[in-house]
DNA sequence: ACCTGAACACCGTTCAAGT
DNA sequence: ACCTGAACACCGTTCAAGT
């Protein structure tokens, strides 16, 4: 199964210069397509020598580590992030490797938000702000749970990540404090709800998508509003779709913001 | 470091019985002490049969694998919530193994909620459901992220955890559709947090906590609402207190509810 | 039924050596 | 400077054998 070739077919979209060497990057990339293909435990430092068609040894020159080559991915992730929301913003391009744009399904792709009046733009900037995030994560679902535990060790690259939702909620005229709970309260939400997503494409089950299953499966008297509830509900209204469930949640919380804070 | 002995040491609280034999139950409660003392990655097969003075396969007659270890844990966890927040429910006592009853920190100890008029009973219902459900996370810090990952592994003691929030919610009035889609949101929410507060717990940093050294370290208009907001905030303003961000992030999506669906 | 010993097919990482 | 081979100290798990 494993091709323990000679040096390295040209696998990655990456065209193959006439020197091909070892570097962090090709390193990282070929980490990042193992984790997505195979999952976070087929990523061992052999297999990733194998796949590079190089010594394990080696890969010990660019990274100390294999901690640091999971650290490495979650900056992948993040980085994606942020090149991604703003791709129009002026920035000094960054030497080699154009981080593809990702965009979004559901909303328009052009510009950001066409000339609409109305008051409700701080609205629509956290949401995009979420969406965005969320997509981040999604891209690489066995990624996932490792980047949201190891979020800690990308420094910069985070900090930068949550300044479109300190813009968006500077614009609603909160206070700083008000802001700082804000965001730190709606990312939680959005990793607790992007864990969930994961591991449900990952390969397991969840508990919103499978509630109705495992409530029937409940002794009598067990729970008995939940037994109760989920049957008004019936099976077509458990129905669950994750996109409605992530709306759902953020217009929980901007519906929260507005009435504890008179927006 | 690592004792090695004769038949183990009577080292769990429990008292070692005449018998002396393996279960289930040792095993899990052995791995617990492992992962709560030194990590998840000390947790091995082999260092979990040296605590317990057992040849490693011995293990292997009890639990099918590494995997169905970690997911006991995890039901284990789950299992002490149900058992915690029902202390008084009419239960047939399982057999053996009482779950000691941890209490949080905050709260009065005794009885729940001492008459108290007022109309606002769901919010507090909903409140102590939520303070339960994040106790027991963060009484296993090493352990939360498996947990999470995993919630999907432990079926039915999963469900019942719900049933807490389900009643806060019914009794507020909702239809069970809001239901549904309110408490997927704020177990996300707790989720997210929880995440966070074990990453911290166990070593790392996170992002609420550690963001004003962060911030200050980024090039100028990088990400300047951040920025700006941050300096407003000084120091004092940025100090960070787990307890008060689960508090907020609660009320504002208690306001949501309120907001959204007019109680 | 429960436990064991030896063995297999892996790991991450150190170290001394090659070019 | 960059790469390698051999070795060390581990893993999880299978399998045939013991009582």
């Amino acid at each position: 199964m494993v091709n323990v070739g000679k040096p390295a077919g040209g696998r990655s979209g990456r065209p193959r210069a006439g020197e091909e060497r070892l570097s962090r990057q090709t390193i990282l990339d070929a980490a990042l397509r193992i984790v997505d293909d195979e999952g976070l435990e087929a990523m061992t430092m052999r297999r990733l020598a194998a796949t590079l068609g190089v010594n394990p040894m080696s890969i010990y020159h660019h990274l100390p580590n294999k901690a640091a080559v999971f650290a490495g991915l979650a900056e992948l992730v993040f980085a994606d992030l942020n090149n991604t929301s703003r791709a129009e913003a002026t920035t000094s391009r960054k030497a080699g490797r154009e981080v593809p744009v990702r965009r979004s399904a559901g909303r328009s792709p052009g510009a950001s938000t066409p000339t609409r009046s109305g008051g409700d733009r701080w609205q629509d900037e956290l949401m995009n702000a979420a969406h965005a995030y969320r997509n981040a994560l999604r891209a690489h679902p066995n990624l996932a749970l490792q980047v949201l535990a190891d979020a800690a060790a990308v420094s910069e690259v985070v900090v930068l990540t949550v300044e479109p939702f300190y813009r968006a909620l500077d614009r609603a005229g909160l206070t700083p404090r008000q802001i700082f709970e804000a965001v730190n309260t709606l990312i939680d939400f959005i990793h607790g709800f992007s864990l969930g997503e994961a591991s449900v494409r990952a390969d397991t089950f969840e508990l919103a998508p499978d509630l109705l299953e495992r409530v029937s499966k409940l002794q009598p008297g067990q729970a008995p509003t939940l037994t109760r509830i989920v049957e008004e509900l019936g099976a077509d209204g458990l129905h669950y779709e994750f996109d409605d469930g992530f709306e759902t949640g953020l217009s929980l919380f901007v519906a929260g913001i507005g009435a504890r804070f008179g927006r």
